[in-house]
DNA sequence: TGCAATTCTGCATCGAGTGCAGCTATCGTC
DNA sequence: GACGATAGCTGCACTCGATGCAGAATTGCA
């Protein structure tokens, strides 16, 4: 990794926190531009080079979800069909969402159900990694799946999930609790994947 | 209803069909709001008194489909399970959509696959709707299902029939065709809740 | 050390969206 | 039909997100 890699992923790492930072003390719509990138000590232009959009900093790792998911469905077990990969792969999804306990979720949860743009953002982003799993779930599955098919079994299963979830945080106050938001978790994918479980 | 309501009502009209004809002629990002209020021959400023803002102006009747909905399941048979007046409200709501040969839901289809703006809207539109079905059928069905499972339930539906919709819309080129569009939505609606429809 | 390739940065610009203040048109009443 | 009251329309000024461009600064490599 040269010089430059690490340079840039400092100072990609300081944008992220020094959005969480401001965001956290001034909120979302009071935050400019400008400011994260003062506060990153970066020319306002350049923020634009780490980040397509404010909206962008809040979701950094963006693509770990799909990639744990797709790594589930790599290592599947010769007996599994379809639905207990993508069981198995949405539980493991569920429960190491390892990054719960910062800063930016507690801001990403809070956001997401206040802010519009934020809101739009998440589920474009929800949407196109949905759409990934369900072609690795194709390709896995090539004699009993098809591209529909595919994507139909995994919008269920995300929807149903992403559902509850929101009822359950909808009326949650304290969003940067990561026990409580873990247990929100926890039972919004038992009670929405139940109906398969067995 | 009052000579104002109804000249309201007109501008509105003439500001969809405005924005319509210039989308269709130049593009989304290439038409501005300047030029969809002058075609509509008002101030640049009313336009934000009718739509909040840029996308709206795509989703004129964004509340149909939940009306419909909630019609359904108010039409509910004594015999009828949460499933099966979900699945018939879902069903209903795909042979309906009056308004799927205008030419603004043709723009509409292309731009929520093309523009990420529109497509951010068209989700949260979604999402919200789902919520309100959800929460109708829970006061529904009181015994059966509470917030949570409701939630789930409905997520899992919509979210089957959008992912399959997606990709039957996907890699289709000609989505000006009422007839293909209409025949995508029936073959997404039958494969998504075929599991459910036994 | 010096040259080439990236990256950073300020500047100018555009468009979306908002607050405000004044004007115009409609409504209900006399 | 004239009248205030009310609601809607409009221009103006402004903020902020986002983009293109060109020059300065930094890094990689010979």
């Amino acid at each position: 990794m040269s010089l430059r890699d690490r340079k840039r992923a400092r100072t990609r790492q300081a944008l992220v926190e020094a959005a969480a930072a401001l965001f956290e003390r001034d909120g979302y719509d009071e935050t400019t531009i400008a400011d994260i990138a003062a506060e990153a000590e970066i020319g306002t232009r350049t923020f634009f080079s780490y980040f397509a959009s404010k909206e962008e900093v809040l979701f950094p790792e963006s693509d770990a979800r799909v990639r744990a998911a797709v790594e589930a469905i790599a290592d599947r077990q010769p007996g599994e069909g379809p639905t207990e990969v993508l069981l198995r792969a949405l539980h493991k999804i569920g429960d190491d969402s390892d990054d719960l306990g910062s800063r930016l979720a507690a801001l990403r949860l809070r956001f997401i159900r206040d802010i519009p743009a934020v809101r739009g953002r998440a589920l474009q982003i929800q949407t196109q990694a949905q759409g990934e799993i369900a072609r690795h779930l194709a390709a896995a599955f090539p004699d009993q799946l098809d591209e529909v098919g595919a994507a139909a079994l995994t919008g269920a299963f995300v929807g149903a999930v992403t559902a509850a979830l929101q009822v359950l945080l909808g009326d949650m106050d304290r969003l940067d609790d990561p026990a409580a938001v873990q247990a929100a978790v926890r039972k919004a994918t038992d009670v929405a994947l139940r109906p398969w479980a067995g």
